[in-house]
DNA sequence: ATAATTTTTTAGACTTGTCTAAAAATAGTT
DNA sequence: AACTATTTTTAGACAAGTCTAAAAAATTAT
């Protein structure tokens, strides 16, 4: 029963997982198609084909879903992608805005033994540089009590740890802004005219626009 | 004058590249089908494509040879296959009849800045696990001068530094005799009935067959 | 030199993944 | 309920890479 996917295929598969984790219903052909940057009328033939290999539950004109078997494939390849983001940033002298574009092809790499091999040497991460959860080789992976910065109230305290959009253009941002994940701030005021908020970084006070931190991730603080 | 070429395309390539250095003459359609497990009307539908592109000469029914362009491609994908076989026998514990397949896949994975951080993480390594020379980012890499250990004449000291034949097969009796890569050597003697040698390695006589002894390397000694 | 054999190329077909244009179904609006 | 707009699917085509079967060229043998 060892099925065999392209890339293609995978990259469908991750797609669709997702798209799944944040609307929570069944992913639109369209919102698959934007996605992937390809017309509706090509994932509609993947959809079929994922579906015949019994990957994905579909029914016409309803939206799509993973099965169990599809939902596996799509966390293993999420595992090696940030694995790989792991191992560029840490040996290699990516930055974390680099990473991405690589790990789209290193995911695709099939080896079992690479990819547990590749976990021990990088002493089993939990998280990848943009401060995303990596799955353990079981598929298993923290789900982390998180929030969008934008969220907190004045006075609240807490800790960055991830990041919503990573596009490069938003990375270089944080670099620039000297924002890194893993520090404490602290909201000092939030402007009702246009959203921007006060922060205390390390000592710093900075102000960030809305469009930063709906896109910054913070701890829950409960 | 960027061209991104098929994972196919770089396979063809090398392909070409091997077989030129053994015959160092044109290389036939049917010696290529055999090298990549194919039929011969596929191969002269992809040596058209890759003439297009000016990466071989061809002319009809005289064989095929790169150009400079299509040889430098072929050796830059061989720089990078032979650095992941190093980085997985070194750091993620791979034996070096396992490499291999791995590295096929990894060899075809495209980013400058990967290969370079690969190479300097590996501390520039002039071999991998198989005793074959690594080209720098230069395309430049050492000629050794090495004969086959079966051409030694008995009484003749020299030192073992690579296989010809990598299969796992031959890779897994290697480590079974204990026969390494860097090891010295004298022939005991040569057993002109079937051609079979009795070696003096690290302080054991082992004798082996013609079917070992040419199809490793030692260092050519003058 | 002619015939037989082998190698190489061509012709036509198939698969995967993509596209455009048009039809069908769904959702939104009056 | 009927009309409109949007989404999704189908139909037909194309490029890449492969295959089988047959034709053409080159090589080897007689
Ligand atoms: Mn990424
Ligand atoms: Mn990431
Ligand atoms: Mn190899
Ligand atoms: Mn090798």
């Amino acid at each position: 029963m060892e099925l065999d996917l392209s890339q293609t295929e995978e990259n469908y598969l991750k797609a669709i997982y997702s798209l799944f984790v944040v609307s929570n219903k069944a992913v639109s052909t369209n919102k698959i198609a934007e996605k992937l940057a390809t017309k509706a009328s090509s994932v509609t033939d993947m959809i079929k084909k994922l579906a015949e290999k019994d990957l994905v539950n579909y029914v016409k004109y309803q939206g799509v879903s993973l099965t169990g078997k599809g939902k596996e494939i799509a966390i293993h390849v999420i595992r090696k992608h940030r694995l790989w983001e792991v191992f560029l940033v840490r040996h290699l002298g990516f930055q974390w805005d680099e990473v991405h574009e690589v790990a789209e092809q290193l995911e695709h790499v099939k080896s079992v033994k690479l990819t547990n091999g590749l976990d021990a040497f990088l002493d089993f991460p939990r998280y990848d540089p943009h401060g995303d959860p990596i799955p353990d080789k079981d598929g298993n992976f923290i789900k982390r009590n998180i929030t969008v910065l934008s969220a907190l109230k004045e006075g609240d305290e807490s800790k960055i740890v991830g990041v919503k959009d990573s596009s490069s253009a938003f990375l270089k941002y944080l670099d620039n802004a000297e924002i890194k994940l893993g520090v404490e701030i602290k909201v000092l005021h939030k402007e009702s005219f246009d959203h921007s908020m006060m922060l205390l970084i390390e000592g710093q006070k900075i102000s960030i626009s809305q469009q930063i931190s709906s896109n910054l991730y913070v701890k829950q603080n409960d």
